[in-house]
DNA sequence: TATGCGTAGT
C-alpha cells in the first residue's frame, strides 16, 4: 500500500518535472525567436518554475526587453546559478553598460568559462582591448578556446593583426573559430590581397572561411571575383548564396540579383529579406511590395525594410500604414519613421513616436538628438543627450558637430574633452568645427593631437586641413599635408582632392591646383567649380572661362556655384560683356535661376567698371530681398568710386542685416574719413562702441 | 531545457 503510494507520488513528480521541462523548452524557443510578449505570458502562467525557467525568461528579457526588467527579474529570482549571472553580464554587455557588466562579474560567487569569455568580449566590443586582455590574462587554470578567440577577434576587428596573430600562436590549441576570427578582421579591414594570402596559409578551413572570403570580394565591390570565387566554394550554403545576392543588390544589378535569387536551391527569410532590401535600396517600392506579399513568412526585419523603404521614397503615409499593420514591436522600424518625420521637419511627430517607445536603442536616441541638432534646437538635444544612459560614439559626435555648426565651440570642446575614447569622426567633428568657425590654427593643432591619439585621418580630416591651410595661406604646411595624404592612400577620393584644388588655388598656385585636378581619378562638379573659382580668384578670368567651356565640352552640367565662379571671374578680370552675357543667359542656357550670390557678383562687376547706377538699378530690380553680400559689393564699389551718397544707403542696409559685423562699420568709417567727413567717421566709431560690436570671436555664443 | 568566440538580411 505504502509502496503503491510512493510509486504514485513519484510518477506525479515525474509528470510535474516533465511539464516544467516542456514549458522551459517552449520558453526558450520564444526567447530565441524574439517573441517577448508570448514568453512573458507563458512564464506568468507556469504553475511551477525552476532555475532554468527563470534563466530562459531572463535571457528573453536580456535580449529583447528593457534592461531594467531583466535586472528586476534577476533580483527577484528565488535561486541563481552561474548561468543567471552570465546572462546578466551578457545583457549589460549588449546594452553597452560595461561598468555594470564588470560589477556583476566581480560580485558573482563563482565563475565558469562563459563568465570569463563574456567579460573579454564585453571589453573588446567597447573597444577596451587593454582591459579585455587583463581579464584574459587573469583567467585561472586552462583557458578555454572561446576566451582566447574573443580576444583574437577583438584585436582583428580593431585592425591589430600583429597582436591577433601573436595570441593565435600563443594559444595551446587554436581552432577554426580562431583562424576565422583573424580572417574576418583581414577581409573587413585590410583588403583582399592579404586575405587571400592568409586564407591560403590556414591549416584548416570550413564553410565560414569560404564565406568570409566571398564577403570580402563583395565588400570590395569586385563582383566578377566574387562570382568566380563562389564557383569554387565546395558546397555553398544559404549564407554563401545570400552573400553573393547581396553583392549584386548593393551594386544595383537587380536583374542578376533576381536571377540568382530564383536559382537558389534554398531560400530562408534572410534570403527573401536580402532581395527585398535590394529593391527597397533603389526605391523600387512596387517590386518590393510584390515580393513582400509573396514571402512565405515575414519577420520583423522584412516589415522594417518595407517601412524604411517607404520613408526613403518619401512616402510617409505608406510607411505609417505598414508600421501600424506590423505584428512586431520594432524600435528600428519606428526609428525609420522618425527619420522620415525629421526629414520633413515634423519634429513633434518624431518626438511623439520617440516618447511612445518602451525600449529604445542608441540609434533611436541618436536619431532624435540629431533631429534636434538639425533644427538648431541644441538645448533640447542636450537634454536628451544627458538623459541617455548608453551613449555611443555617434551620440557624442553628434553633439560636438551640432555645437560646432552653430558656432558654440566652447561647448563642442567641452564635450570632446569629456569623451573617454574618440574615433576618427570625433576628431573630424572638432577639427571641422574649428575650420567652420575660422579657428584655423586650432584646427591644425588638433590634427597633430589626433596623430598622437593614433587615430587614422580620412579624406574628411584632410579636406578640413587643406581648408585651414588655404585660409591661413600656409602653402608650406599644406604641402606637407599633401604628401601625408598621398602616403595615406586617400588621394583618389574626390572630396580631399577638391579641397586640395581649392587650397593650391587660394595660395595662388593655380598650376599646382590644375595638376591635382588632372591627376584625380574622377572629377565631379565640385572639382570643376573649385578650379574655375581658383582661376577667377587669381585674376585669371579668361582661363576660368576656358575651364568652364572645357567643362561643358565634357558634358558636365554647371550648377549655381559654377556660375558664381564664372561671374566672379568676369568681374575680377573686367570682362563686363562676358559677365553680362552669362548672367543674362543663365536661366535660358542652364535652367539656373540667379540667386543673391549671382547678383552680388554682377554688382561687383558693374561697380568695378564704375557703372554704379546700373549696379544700383540691378539691386532694385532683384526678385528677392538683397542680402548682405549684395549690399557689401555695392558698398565696396562706392568706396572705390567715391560715391558717398550711395555708400550711405548701402551701409545702412548692411547695418540692418549684420548689426554685429565690425568690418561693415570699419569700411564705412574709413570711407567717411577718407572723404574728409570726420564727423561721419566719428559717428560710426561711436556706433561701434554703442552697439558693443566686437570682432567676431571664434568661440562666439558659448556663454 | 538556460549563458560565450568566427559568416548572410534593417
Amino acid at each position: 500500500m505504502a509502496a503503491a503510494k510512493a510509486t504514485a507520488s513519484a510518477s506525479a513528480a515525474a509528470t510535474r518535472v516533465s511539464a516544467v521541462f516542456r514549458s522551459n523548452q517552449e520558453l526558450t524557443r520564444l526567447a530565441r525567436s524574439g517573441q517577448l510578449a508570448a514568453a512573458r505570458r507563458l512564464f506568468e502562467e507556469m504553475p511551477r518554475r525552476n532555475v532554468v525557467s527563470y534563466n530562459a525568461m531572463l535571457s528573453a528579457l536580456a535580449r529583447h526587453g528593457p534592461l531594467a526588467d531583466a535586472r528586476r527579474l534577476f533580483e527577484e529570482m528565488p535561486r541563481r546559478n552561474v548561468i543567471s549571472w552570465n546572462v546578466m553580464i551578457a545583457a549589460s554587455s549588449h546594452h553597452g553598460h560595461v561598468t555594470d557588466a564588470r560589477e556583476l562579474f566581480d560580485a558573482m560567487p563563482a565563475r565558469d568559462d562563459f563568465s570569463w569569455t563574456l567579460m573579454v568580449s564585453c571589453y573588446t566590443r567597447a573597444g577596451e582591448l587593454g582591459l579585455a586582455r587583463e581579464v584574459l590574462d587573469r583567467m585561472p587554470g586552462d583557458k578555454c578556446a572561446a576566451c582566447y578567440n574573443a580576444m583574437i577577434s577583438g584585436y582583428a576587428k580593431n585592425g591589430r593583426f600583429d597582436d591577433a596573430v601573436t595570441l593565435l600562436r600563443e594559444m595551446p590549441a587554436p581552432d577554426l573559430v580562431s583562424w576565422n576570427s583573424v580572417l574576418a578582421g583581414l577581409t573587413r579591414n585590410e583588403g583582399m590581397s592579404l586575405s587571400v594570402q592568409f586564407f591560403n596559409e590556414m591549416p584548416e578551413k570550413d564553410l565560414v572561411s569560404w564565406n568570409l572570403m566571398l564577403e570580402g570580394y563583395v565588400r570590395a565591390g569586385d563582383m566578377e571575383s566574387a562570382n568566380a570565387f563562389f564557383a569554387r566554394v565546395p558546397s555553398p550554403n544559404v549564407i554563401s548564396w545570400v552573400t553573393l545576392l547581396n553583392g549584386y543588390c548593393r551594386a544595383g544589378r537587380m536583374n542578376e540579383a533576381r536571377e540568382l535569387f530564383d536559382r537558389m536551391p534554398e531560400r530562408n527569410v534572410v534570403a527573401w529579406n536580402a532581395m527585398l532590401a535590394g529593391y527597397v535600396h533603389l526605391s523600387h517600392m512596387e517590386e518590393a511590395y510584390k515580393l513582400f506579399m509573396e514571402m512565405p513568412d515575414q519577420n520583423s526585419i522584412s516589415w522594417t525594410t518595407m517601412v524604411s523603404g517607404y520613408v526613403h521614397a518619401g512616402k510617409l503615409q505608406e510607411a505609417k500604414d505598414v508600421l501600424n499593420k506590423m505584428p512586431f514591436d520594432s524600435v528600428t522600424a519606428k526609428t525609420a519613421l522618425m527619420h522620415g518625420y525629421l526629414r520633413s521637419s515634423r519634429i513633434d511627430d518624431a518626438r511623439k513616436l520617440f516618447d511612445g517607445l518602451v525600449v529604445r536603442d542608441a540609434v533611436c536616441w541618436n536619431t532624435m538628438i540629431s533631429g534636434y541638432v538639425q533644427c538648431g534646437m541644441l538645448d533640447e538635444a542636450m537634454v536628451l543627450f544627458q538623459q541617455m544612459l548608453n551613449k555611443d560614439m555617434v551620440s557624442w559626435n553628434t553633439m560636438i558637430a551640432g555645437y560646432a555648426l552653430y558656432g558654440q565651440m566652447r561647448k563642442a570642446i567641452s564635450i570632446f574633452r569629456k569623451m573617454n575614447r574618440r574615433n576618427t569622426v570625433s576628431w573630424n567633428s572638432i577639427i571641422s568645427g574649428f575650420v567652420h568657425n575660422g579657428l584655423f590654427v586650432e584646427a591644425l593643432q588638433h590634427f597633430m593631437h589626433m596623430r598622437r591619439d593614433s587615430k587614422r585621418a580620412d579624406w574628411s580630416t584632410y579636406a578640413c586641413c587643406f581648408s585651414a591651410c588655404a585660409n591661413l595661406a600656409a602653402l608650406h604646411v599644406g604641402r606637407q599635408f599633401h604628401s601625408l595624404l598621398v602616403r595615406s592612400g586617400h588621394i583618389s577620393g574626390s572630396f580631399s582632392g577638391n579641397a586640395l584644388i581649392s587650397f593650391y588655388a587660394k595660395c595662388g598656385r593655380i598650376l599646382e591646383a590644375r595638376q591635382v585636378f588632372d591627376e584625380m581619378e574622377r572629377q565631379d562638379i565640385v572639382s570643376w567649380n573649385a578650379l574655375i573659382d581658383g582661376y577667377a580668384s587669381n585674376g585669371n578670368g579668361a582661363d576660368a572661362i576656358l575651364v568652364f567651356q572645357e567643362m561643358e565640352a565634357n558634358d558636365v552640367r554647371p550648377d549655381e556655384v559654377t556660375l558664381v565662379g564664372v561671374l566672379s571671374a568676369c568681374s575680377h578680370s573686367g570682362l563686363i560683356d562676358e559677365g553680362l552675357h552669362f548672367f543674362n543667359s543663365m536661366t535660358k542656357l542652364y535652367s539656373l535661376k540667379p540667386v543673391a550670390e549671382h547678383y552680388a557678383c554682377m554688382v561687383d562687376l558693374l561697380g568695378r567698371a564704375g557703372k554704379l547706377r546700373e549696379a544700383f538699378e540691378l539691386v532694385q530690380g532683384m526678385h528677392m530681398e538683397p542680402n548682405a553680400g549684395v549690399w557689401g559689393a555695392l558698398l565696396g564699389a562706392c568706396h572705390v568710386h567715391k560715391n558717398h551718397e550711395l555708400a550711405q544707403l548701402a551701409a545702412e542696409k548692411l547695418f540692418q542685416l549684420e548689426p554685429r559685423k565690425t568690418s561693415n562699420y570699419v569700411l564705412l568709417s574709413n570711407f567717411s574719413a577718407e572723404a574728409g567727413n570726420w564727423n561721419e567717421a566719428e559717428k560710426v566709431r561711436f556706433l561701434i562702441k554703442e552697439r558693443n560690436v566686437h570682432k567676431p570671436p571664434g568661440l562666439a555664443g558659448s556663454t
